[in-house]
DNA sequence: CGTTGCCTTGACGCCGGGGTCAAGGATTAC
DNA sequence: GTAATCCTTGACCCCGGCGTCAAGGCAACG
């Protein structure tokens, strides 16, 4: 098969293609006339580069995956290397959520803040001298 | 003060404040010699986009916060349109933390499942023909 | 006077993962 | 024959937030 279908079956494009190769991730026979061309097993390390890049891993982080499969392993994930990725990467995922869940917090209580502020002006405002902040911690109103 | 000064006292550099400045976010006064000048009021500017930038916030996203300071507001974020940004933060970071949380989740079931597969080959490779894999479901072995 | 140290503008580089021409060759379809 | 698709390589563009020169001006110190 020719790079233009390997890149539809794939649901990608060619120019990805190319790229794969140039990185040297995805490399291509080539027919008499200069055509690239590719078989069921390119299909496979394709599609294994797929779902690790919409997992969110680099393409080179994809490498070890594809190698593994390209040396007669059943799975990408079948190699230690790959192994090690995966783990390097719940690392750096935990690191990361737990990094925006702070700042999602901060956010937040920011944001609750700044609302409360809001709404002791315009409390102030609309009842000009009016009704005082309220003293959560009161005993008795003397 | 001058711009070495003012990088220093928050943080950044030069580059970063002729930056800000191009995109209209931090305009300076000029000397007569064409040097920039600043004064307190533009350090606590800049740390509002420096704090919001350290939260992931795009430069654009800290402009609200910017103007609302500019225009006398004690907070940066008392003004609707910083509120806003808050908010609209907040649903972006809650997605990407759920998102992210997906793909922790996958990644560790694979991890889980090929270390489990690694684990198996082991064992048949060390006695061959050896333990048979254990059927959980099984009654007596007739 | 020279040296050092600040300042100015302008322009290119980087990073990842490709998108998007441009110019030309090969094959197939009619 | 020629039109329509494919294919080839090469090269520049994009994004955000700056880093990093380069070439030159202004100020202060000794």
């Amino acid at each position: 098969m020719r790079i233009g279908e390997l890149a539809a079956r794939a649901g990608t494009t060619t120019r990805t293609l190319r790229y794969y190769e140039s990185r040297g991730l995805l490399p291509a026979r080539r027919t008499g006339n200069g055509y690239r061309t590719y078989d069921e097993s390119d299909l496979r390390l394709l599609r294994q580069i797929r779902t690790l890049q919409d997992f969110g891993f680099d393409l080179e982080e994809t490498r070890p995956f594809v190698e593994c499969l390209r040396a007669g392993h059943p799975e990408g994930d079948s190699c230690p290397a790959s192994l090690a990725v995966y783990r390097r990467k719940l690392g750096e995922l935990d690191a990361l959520i737990g990094q925006l869940a702070g700042v999602r917090d901060t956010v937040a209580r920011q944001l609750q803040r700044a609302e409360q502020a809001r709404a002791e002006l315009a409390a102030e405002a609309e009842v000009p001298g009016g009704p005082e902040p309220v003293c959560e911690l009161g005993g008795d109103p003397w």
